[in-house]
RNA sequence: GCGCCUGUAGCUCAGUGGAUAGAGCAACGGCCUCCGAAGCCGUGUGUCGGACGUUCGAUUCGUCUCAGGCGCACCA
């Protein structure tokens, strides 16, 4: 589908090309014109800044490109408002209300589909989060980064992109091993035997709820199992049943990953092996002090990493390289991960790895979701996993704030941006919660629409147009909002954040709420009038809807 | 010491080279005989942490610097 700013873009272009034609632009000059929308509405509906930007490279002053452009792009008079040439060399453009009109019948007539593209559609990305260790409950970050990862990869998706959706289960090191460790002590404790909960090892209820259905289930393997094999026993059933915790809490949440990756199966496939295998063919890999190495100060890291350790294991390097790599060999031609913000200074090396392994650096990306401080009374709330800080788990703050809040909270801000989760304010079920803001706009737009019907009048046909001869200055500024929609979705597409999404529905919100305390929709005197209205209020239903949708929130009909 | 993230209104944050830097929250005052007042309207504050540089033009890019957060293992 094209939208209204290609459009534009095109016609720029055209009029670029015949100023070339007429030689009072030089052939050739290399210059993409962009179009913007202008911070001022007044300004129009677009600005370009074209002229300025080669006024050095063709010798010539810009306001006298812009008015050579601006004269040029006026004769099309069915498509542009006005086009005029301003002070420095801005362009700024106005459409046509035909256009407009346009725009917002395709609005209605798109549907579902409105904003979306196949610009993507040569792309398979695979996209990684959450992957917490299954060690314990999901926590706030993970709920942060599961907000973001899901409405990444729906953005993605709407943009013809080929998304899976992974989470990658660290099943196979230490932590694991410790949470086998923490159940064993647990028990042994239980059975009134002075058995200490391992350094570092995990200490909250939960893991003695585990442990004792770890028992009951294992009971007669357990019994003939010497302590190293209860370990392992427990550790296996611990991490499968913190694997399908994360798995409710996250369905609960409207999360739904496509693959669940194992590292175990790194190693059970010999996956790890191979990679380093790669690596040392391709002349990265040496010994030293009994151990392996990987060369990585040769893609820029600070120094080499070990493989293998002089101790035989692998280290989690390893595996990590392999798993990506699996990626890769899977098909998918980017990755991006989402990770946590403890994890950054790991990046560098991952990344130089796969560029040994031949991968161009742009095909791997990590986003790092900064920490979260809920905020509750001015105040933040700790929540250590293991120390003795209150624990506040994902599924806590579900019960507490519900998963529209939760979301829409944790989309609101940058994903690399620090964030403070006001508590107060996501509890306020009436108030200023941005959440019900766009929600309840949603929700009135759908009475409108039933009351319509009932006073019979309908909804005009998908083929009318979308508003009357003399609209009022809400209804253009609505339109304008709505028509915004799928650009901004690009630019949601090319940073991979979803924040821009929230506060353009939170401006959709607005414009609809500023157009309906000053336009009567419903009113049996002006049908014309009426019908018109009707028909812009169900192509702000539909803009909401499909933004919501992509969010992951609900749209709720009434509230 | 090295690296990453962040410094924008009283608070929380948008703004990835453009025109008068914007929202929400908080404060105060208005608006319902009429489609949902979970709404709308009005009242105002900024050395965009600081310095220098690149540019026609910098909150945005670069270098330096100050402040806060986090990370720097043959842990995962």
């Amino acid at each position: 589908m094209k939208y209204l700013a290609a459009e534009v873009v095109q016609k720029i272009q055209n009029a670029i090309a015949q100023l070339e034609q007429e030689g009072f632009l030089p052939k050739g000059f290399i210059v993409t014109p962009e179009v913007e929308r202008p911070t001022n509405p007044d300004f129009g509906d677009f600005s370009c800044n074209y002229a300025m930007k080669c006024a050095q490279q063709i010798k010539k002053p810009p306001l006298a490109t812009a008015r050579a452009t601006a004269e040029v792009l006026a004769k099309d008079q069915d498509f542009f408002a006005s086009v005029t040439a301003i002070k420095p060399g801005f362009i700024n453009i106005k459409l046509s209300p035909r256009v407009l009109r346009e725009e917002c019948r395709k609005i209605r007539q798109s549907g579902e589909r409105y904003g979306t593209t196949d610009a993507g559609r040569s792309r398979r990305l695979l996209l990684e989060f959450v992957s917490a260790n299954p060690t314990g409950p999901l926590n706030i970050v993970s709920a942060r980064a599961a907000a973001v990862g899901d409405a990444v990869a729906n953005i993605l998706q709407s943009q013809g992109v080929e998304v899976s959706r992974e989470y990658y289960i660290n099943d196979a090191g230490r932590q694991a091993r410790l949470l086998g460790e923490s159940m064993y002590a647990r028990l042994e404790q239980q059975a009134g035997r002075d058995y200490p909960v391992p350094a570092g090892g995990y200490e909250k209820d939960y893991v003695q709820e585990v442990a004792v259905a770890s028992a009951n289930a294992l009971k007669n393997r357990l019994a003939k199992a010497v302590a190293e094999q209860a370990i392992d026993l427990h550790k296996h059933f611990g991490v499968e049943a913190m694997v399908e915790r994360h798995k409710i809490s996250l369905e609960k949440y409207g999360v739904v990953f496509d693959n669940w990756f194992s590292e175990l199966s790194l190693h059970a496939e010999k996956k790890i092996e191979a990679a380093v295998a790669d690596l040392r063919a391709r002349g990265f890999v040496f010994e030293r002090d009994n151990a392996v190495w990987f060369a990585s100060t040769r893609f820029g890291d600070d120094k080499d990493r070990v493989l293998k350790k002089a101790d035989g294991d692998w280290a989690y390097l390893a595996a990590d390289i392999a798993y990506h790599r699996d990626k890769f060999e899977r098909g998918f031609t980017e990755l991006v991960d989402l990770w946590g913000p403890d994890h950054h200074g790991y990046i560098a090396r991952l990344r130089a790895a796969l560029q040994a392994l031949g991968h161009a650096p742009e095909s791997f990306t990590v986003h790092i979701v900064q920490q979260v401080n809920l905020m509750e009374h001015g105040n933040p709330i700790s929540m250590s996993k293991r120390g003795e800080g209150r624990l506040l788990e994902m599924d806590d703050l579900l019960e507490d704030v519900g998963r529209d809040v939760t979301r829409f909270f944790f989309l609101m801000r940058a994903t690399s941006a620090h964030l403070d989760f006001d508590l107060d304010l996501a509890r306020k079920h009436s108030e200023d919660n941005p959440v019900y803001y766009v929600q309840y706009a949603y929700a009135r737009i759908c009475s409108i629409l039933k009351k319509a019907q009932a006073e019979g009048l309908a909804l005009p046909s998908l083929e009318q147009d979308a508003w009357g001869d003399q609209p009022e200055r809400e209804e253009l500024a609505l339109v304008r909002e709505l028509v915004a929609y799928p650009d901004m979705l690009e630019n949601c597409t090319r940073a991979l954040e979803p924040h821009g999404l929230t506060f353009a529905l939170r401006d959709v919100a607005t414009s609809f709420h500023r157009f309906y305390t000053i336009c009567r929709v419903v009113d049996p005197a002006e049908p014309e009038r009426s019908r018109a209205r009707l028909a812009l209020v169900d192509a702000a239903r539909v803009v909401i809807q499909n933004g919501l949708t992509l969010l992951g929130i609900q749209a709720p009909e009434s509230m």
